[in-house]
DNA sequence: TCTGGGGTCCTAGGACCC
DNA sequence: TCTGGGGTCCTAGGACCC
């Protein structure tokens, strides 16, 4: 029996986690920005309308969305990522198989759902609205990379109501033909471009594309994503959280940094969080890699960039070895007289925490200290008490590099002093 | 004044080994 | 004068995703 795949994707998520606490926002153009207040990178479907561009720096913008009378937040993560693990928490109680692709999307196995797999998305879809706020959008097909353009098509045919069962559609050549090619997952704008000065406009006509062509042009992923859009399956069904293979902690400065103590408390605050989301995941690194850089968008100033990999004799989650790394990395890449607006770190070869690699130049294990106590102490110490209950004093308290977020909606959902106050009267 | 952050996979080419 | 061949590992860069 052919497999049934559904979509299941929040429609424009961050704006709509914003409105979901604020009704009267409900008619109301809404954008989200990236971290620092830099980019849009959220726009409800009355911003969309205005022609108010993803990406779009915000300075560039913010006078035309003020003329428009345009709601515009900071970026909220402990709002969104909460409300994202309501709606997956009301998909894996209905659905037997849910694989949580991103924030705002997850795949589900429909195959054989009783009553038909379209009606079992507008249950879906209808309960998931009740329940958290969001609304969502279904596509169905027996492929990932099908559901994916059956979910655009959802989206964007109001006759659709929120789904679209492309194996139950009379036409479904007509809904390829629909979708551009530069649309379809897996194509990227690279691609597209090249596809189109070829005569290849849409998904229709690219899935007549030869396959000898398609994986010489764009290589096995390439073809992939035709040999799914023919109906065939080749991306499977993920069952349970894959492990990271690197973990990546960086930020834009909300100011210009230019003294080298500033940048190693950046360090050593980024290798925190990195460290953190490491020990979440039982896995220790043997890799530490700092970045620093300057603007690039200032072109009249003069510009430096650096990295510094550093190898680490023992794999480790030990925040302070990480740090004290990371901290050796920065100084050596920093160099005097620059303006830098970014660093960051990176750990790469992790490895899970019981089968790690022993170095034969270091103390073998039972004569090392043994610092996962510790960890564990400050790991549940900020989970309970709230992030940097409990902080390493390498990343400073001042914090005069920190992002900027000056218009931050309420943490309604995570903070008790935030949570949303009504007056009856 | 102000331009995001965090990932994955694939391939080509060089280093190195026998 | 003649200058192999095959394999593995690593890295950088490109392309894609959200």
């Amino acid at each position: 029996m052919p497999k049934s795949y559904a979509l299941i994707d929040c429609n424009n998520f961050y704006a709509s986690c914003e409105r979901a606490f604020r009704p009267e926002l409900r008619k109301r153009p809404v954008v989200v920005l990236s971290n620092n207040d830099g980019c849009i990178i959220a726009r409800s479907n009355e911003a969309k309308d205005l022609g108010v561009p993803m990406g779009k720096p915000y300075f560039k913008c913010r006078n035309m969305l003020e003329r428009n009378g345009v709601a515009v937040f900071s970026s909220n993560y402990a709002l969104y990522g909460d409300l994202s693990a309501r709606v997956m928490r009301v998909l894996t109680r209905f659905c037997p198989e849910v694989e949580i692709y991103s924030i705002d999307e997850a795949f589900c196995d429909l195959t054989g759902v009783p009553g038909g797999a379209e009606a079992f998305g507008r249950r879906l879809r209808a309960t998931v609205f009740r329940w958290t706020g969001i609304p969502v959008s279904v596509g169905i097909a027996p492929t990932k990379t099908l559901a994916k353009l059956a979910n655009r098509f959802a989206k964007k045919q109001p006759r659709c109501r929120g789904v679209f069962d492309l194996s139950a559609s009379p036409d479904p050549d007509r809904v390829l033909k629909w979708t551009e090619v530069g649309d379809v997952w897996g194509i990227g704008p690279r691609h597209a471009r090249r596809l189109r000065k070829l005569g290849v406009n849409n998904a229709l006509e690219f899935r007549g594309l030869k396959r000898d062509w398609v994986k010489k042009r764009m290589t096995i992923a390439g073809l992939h994503t035709l040999l799914e859009l023919r109906g065939w399956p080749c991306f499977d069904f993920a069952d349970g959280p894959v492990d990271k293979k690197t973990i990546v902690s960086s930020r834009s400065f909300g100011h210009p940094v230019t003294r080298l103590d500033h940048l190693l408390e950046a360090a050593a605050q980024y290798t925190t969080r990195a460290a953190e989301k490491l020990r979440r995941q039982n896995a220790v690194t043997s890799n530490i890699l700092v970045f620093l850089q300057t603007n690039t968008f200032k072109l009249g100033e003069p510009q430096h960039s650096g990295t510094r990999s550093v190898p680490l004799p023992v794999a480790t989650s030990h925040t302070p070895t990480l740090i004290r790394a990371a901290c050796a990395a920065m100084e050596s890449i920093f160099k005097d007289g620059y303006s830098y607006k970014k660093c960051g770190v990176m750990l790469s070869g992790l490895e899970p925490e019981h089968s790690r690699w022993l170095s034969l130049l270091a103390l073998p294990p039972a004569h090392r200290p043994d610092h996962k106590p510790l960890m564990q102490a400050v790991d549940s110490c900020n989970s309970r008490w709230g992030r940097d209950t409990v902080s390493f004093a390498a990343s400073g308290t001042r914090r005069s590099w920190k992002m900027k977020r000056e218009m931050m909606s309420p943490r309604y959902t995570t903070v008790w002093d935030e949570i949303l106050r009504v007056t009856v009267e």
